[in-house]
DNA sequence: AAAATCCGCAACCGCGGGAGA
DNA sequence: ATCTCCCGCGGTTGCGGATTT
């Protein structure tokens, strides 16, 4: 491993910064500002390379920065960006006014850790009970709208009617390619309409590739993706389609897996690691007895947030037009 | 109390891309 | 069109404090 090629000079220093190295740049940046970072180091009379400074200034000596523990709201916002642009941690802060990209990747990486040892963690009681997705990211300006949208949802609770319109649109355009994705008797057609459910799908499942019987699935539905009923609540060894893998070019799907089986409050709706990977779920099914899901699992999987369960009743509901199983936090419902 | 292990976080590294020569 | 330089990003490493054994 070698150094930057601004790093080639041997007085160099590495390592940790000293207070003294910090009031330099500090004063340095504060009289100056930083047009070109490998010019800083000389000029503040600091034998680092241009690319630590700058480094140094961003992710911990910048003015704005804001520390501390993430909230509740921010932990949300960043698993939702996360679902919609994947590892773009830099993008990710750009929502979260203070953080830096350094802050939330680590964030993250902790998290995934924590998840890994312990997959049954309880949730916190402020927070969704979703983890994470390393789906492949989209990169379209829809998904920019969208976690526009997200990111102010992180001031204003409720989505307003433009907010839901612009996530819609996402999604509505995500759920539409491939068209044979949406299989069916729509496949190579338009498209349908797409009504969604209130919120912003988070989970789907992909019934294309498990054939249920066929009185568990709902037939008026245009396409595969919410086969998976109230009905099929009921059946006691109903096997659980898999999430959608990709959901074609624009949304990382997001897998889900029974993360809190020990949950105290029986609320363990939880998200694993998706897009193609399903380790966790895997590893779940593995738990649960190879790839069926018995009945106490689906009622901790089929959770419609940490305080209201996911019944027949209210599944009904968002079934009409519904193109997923929701699974939500205790605010991402009005 | 000491050693081992875990975990959070700051910093480093390589790479890709944009700008300018 | 090509090359070079620099910036910014994501992935990874390693230090040091906290926790566990």
């Amino acid at each position: 491993m070698g150094h930057h090629s601004c790093c080639n000079q041997q007085k160099v220093k590495r390592g940790l910064w000293s207070p003294e190295e910090d009031e330099k740049l500090i004063r340095y940046i504060t009289t100056h500002g930083y047009g070109c970072w490998s010019e800083v180091p000389e000029k503040a009379g600091l034998q680092r390379c241009g690319k630590s400074c700058r480094l140094r200034w961003i992710n911990y000596l910048r003015p704005d920065i804001r520390r501390g523990r993430f909230t509740a709201e921010e932990e949300k916002l960043i698993i939702s960006l996360h679902a919609i642009v994947g590892n773009r941690w830099a993008h990710i802060a750009s929502h979260l006014p203070g953080r830096t990209d350094n802050e939330i990747k680590n964030y993250w990486n902790s998290w995934i850790k924590k998840k890994i040892r312990k997959p049954a963690v309880a949730n916190t009681p402020t927070s969704s009970s979703v983890t994470m997705t390393t789906s492949p990211p989209c990169s379209t300006a829809a998904s920019d709208a969208a976690a526009a949208v997200l990111g102010h949802h992180l001031q204003t609770p409720v989505f307003s009617a433009a907010e839901q319109h612009q996530l819609d649109a996402f999604i509505s355009q995500s759920l539409a390619l491939p068209p044979t994705k949406l299989g069916g008797a729509a496949a190579g057609q338009d498209s349908p309409p797409v009504t969604l459910p209130p919120h912003c799908p988070f989970f789907m499942f992909d019934t294309t590739s498990v054939s249920p019987p066929s009185s568990l699935t709902s037939p008026a539905l245009p396409h595969p993706f919410l086969t998976f009923t109230a009905a099929a609540m009921d059946a006691p060894s109903y096997h659980l389609p898999p999430l959608v893998d990709g959901i074609g070019i624009g949304m990382s799907a997001m897998d889900c897996s029974l993360g809190g089986e020990s949950d105290n409050n029986g609320h363990a709706a939880s998200m694993a690691n998706g897009g193609g990977g399903g380790w966790e779920k895997q590893e779940e099914e593995e738990q649960l007895g190879q790839e069926q899901w018995d009945d106490e699992s689906a009622q901790h999987l089929l959770m419609w947030d940490d305080d209201q369960e996911l019944t027949p009743s209210n599944l009904e509901a968002m079934e009409s037009g519904a193109h997923s199983l929701l699974f939500m936090g205790p605010n991402d419902h009005a």
